[in-house]
DNA sequence: GACCATATTCGTCAATAAAC
DNA sequence: GTTTATTGACGAATATGGTC
């Protein structure tokens, strides 16, 4: 694997270069490619595989600008809608792009009072934040339909796919030692979601149909790392345990009754609703604490996974625009010779 | 193999935009 | 106005490649 060229320093602007410094030409899937919070993307550049893009073009109609047919290194094909276009909005917005353009004012002493007004003004514009990847890359889907779209997150959103029981909506989440998250639906229904898996197919609800009648006052999830005999052991109301095993592929759950007293190790947390004690709130506050960072983990991910989707198809956009530029070039050249050629 | 420099990944914080 | 989503920035951990 080659080496990347970094970019510029820690202490240095963090502004986003699009310049690219190697190219990779295996097309690897998104989350495989390496990266530098998208600083540089050695695996991304196919900038020097220019050659390798195809045009095809086919007239359209009168006053319709022809379409042209651009096969990208990566076996895509783009159609692009004629060779001059109207002017589209970068894609690429500089923070400056947005500043405010201020109107020169008529009375100086108000100009120079305002100034300072004005300079936090432009300054607050300087660094206000361009639009997201998604909408920048949706808005410029909207004006060429090359450009594909970034999708909106569906899977969590619209629930379960078919073929898999929806979820019921958890009231409390837990976060076991190893990593797992232990959400208890209302109705006793427990989910549990290893991170390291994908969507759905790391949940595992368990359902408690032999609790009994709930316990009054807290809910309460317990959680053993692991218990002498090597299973992961999940507290619930009712004094029951539910037993992981520790070996096996398909991870297996069991409802026990607890024989002796807590493990060590073993953690507790309480349902909100119930808290009374200092404690109880501190325990309250970790706990949604835990669960903003959860989010903002997954969203950090799911962000950069847009910002290489954006990326890519920046790479494209520039592909495609490199391909025009010589077709103009070459058409100027034709043109340039026929001029000659009727001059003599 | 140890060590170093650089690259990559990931979690977190904080600022901002967007949604409500 | 508050909540939620988004994303740049930062640092730590880890991976990778080169040199001795």
């Amino acid at each position: 694997m080659t080496k990347c060229v970094k970019k510029y320093g820690k202490t240095t602007g963090r502004q986003m270069t699009m310049e690219m410094v190697e190219s990779q030409q295996d097309g690897n899937a998104v989350d495989s490619m390496p990266e530098r919070d998208v600083q540089n993307q050695p695996g991304q550049s196919q900038i020097s595989s220019m050659s390798q893009v195809s045009v095809a073009s086919s007239s359209a109609g009168r006053g319709s600008p022809a379409v042209t047919l651009v096969q990208l290194p990566s076996g895509q094909t783009v159609h692009v809608q004629g060779v001059i276009q109207a002017t589209q909005p970068s894609v690429i917005q500089s923070p400056q792009m947005q500043a405010v353009q201020v109107a020169p004012t008529a009375n100086a002493d108000e100009s120079a009072e305002s100034e300072g007004i004005i300079d936090s003004q432009k300054r607050r514009e300087i660094l206000s934040r361009r639009p997201s990847y998604r909408k920048i890359l949706n808005e410029l889907s909207s004006d060429a339909p090359a450009v594909p779209k970034i999708e909106e997150e569906k899977s969590e959103e619209e629930g379960a796919p078919s073929g898999i029981p929806a979820m019921a909506v958890p009231t409390s989440l837990y976060q076991t030692s190893t990593g797992q998250y232990i959400a208890i639906a209302q109705g006793g229904a427990i989910q549990i979601s290893n991170p390291a898996s994908d969507g759905v197919q790391g949940l595992q609800t368990l359902t408690m149909t032999n609790s009994g009648a709930p316990q009054p006052g807290a809910t309460i999830v317990q959680y053993a790392a692991q218990s002498p005999d090597g299973t992961q052991q999940f507290f619930v109301p009712g004094s029951q345990v539910v037993v992981q095993a520790a070996t096996g592929d398909m991870p297996a759950y069991q409802i026990r009754t607890p024989t002796t007293a807590l493990p060590q190790g073993v953690v507790m947390a309480a349902s909100p609703g119930t808290l009374h004690s200092p404690q109880q709130l501190a325990e309250e506050a970790t706990r949604k604490r835990e669960l903003r960072l959860m989010k903002n983990r997954e969203a950090a991910k799911e962000c950069r996974r847009r910002k290489k989707e954006y990326i890519k198809c920046l790479e494209s956009r520039v592909a495609v625009l490199e391909v025009q530029n010589k077709k103009l070039i070459e058409e100027l050249e034709t043109l340039k010779d026929i001029c000659s050629s009727k001059t003599d």
